[in-house]
DNA sequence: CTTGACAAACGATATTTATAGTACTAATTA
DNA sequence: TAATTAGTACTATAAATATCGTTTGTCAAG
């Protein structure tokens, strides 16, 4: 009915951020990762990584012990989809309006713009 | 269980923006409108506008045949929280990064950027 | 006055997310 | 070796989303 979401829900990402930061997980790594800031049962994150596994965001391996977790998909192309979908969504695919919202809601000042497209031009010239 | 999403998913997103471009619709303005581009029962899009109205984004009034509805929130109100939300979540609250990707994505160039800081600079001197 | 059209109300259902308890299994340790 | 521990698998659940069919009510047109 409801085609299968693709993308990242928030307690999905916040899993995905773990992974992508440490890069071997287990399931209990996560756990204790998440604990430190709010309750949740070893069991809740097992089955969200299991979900994740399933949509292709992590891969498993067996170890001695544990599975070991590791991102199938690299946290920049992860996040360039995420925009590129959320732009298309919000802002039907142009990304300018995106921008004024950002500058008018005071989230990026003129010197920020200025420092980030000197510094990418620096990086790619021509 | 989970909290009550107040964030608009896709098919939201659809029908409120038909609402903002219209002002004044009836389910049935905005089942026509839909039905140009996928087809869906008539019913879907009245269980939606009443989702909708549940999490305070559209309001009613009776009219002689029908419900009128519009919009509780204005369009750039709620864009505004939805991007900072997209930023808070994916971004830790930065919007730097974002912009790096887009322009990175090639989804700005430096002459978009630069036109639109030089539109907001007019608009709000000082 | 009956009938047809349309709108809302109601109810039903499948799917995903997010949550966790319980049972089974393997390994470590006392 | 028995008991504890850690890990997975399995099962179950509630809420939200998204989807419609069916029923009910009203109003206009025959």
């Amino acid at each position: 009915m409801r085609p299968r979401s693709k993308t990242l829900t928030e307690q999905e990402l916040e899993i995905m951020k773990i992974v992508w930061g440490r890069g071997q997980v287990t399931v209990r790594d996560v756990y204790e990762d998440i604990l430190r800031r709010r309750k949740v049962a070893y069991t809740t994150v097992m089955t969200m990584m299991k979900i994740l596994e399933g949509k292709g965001y992590l891969k498993k391996r067996a170890a001695e012990r544990a599975y070991v977790y590791q991102a199938a998909r690299s946290k920049s192309l992860v996040i360039k989809t995420m925009v590129r979908d959320f732009v298309n969504r919000v802002f039907n695919g142009s990304a300018e309006p995106l921008l004024v919202q950002l500058v008018k809601d005071r989230r990026l000042s003129r010197e920020d713009i200025e420092k980030i497209t000197r510094a990418i031009q620096e990086d790619e010239p021509c």
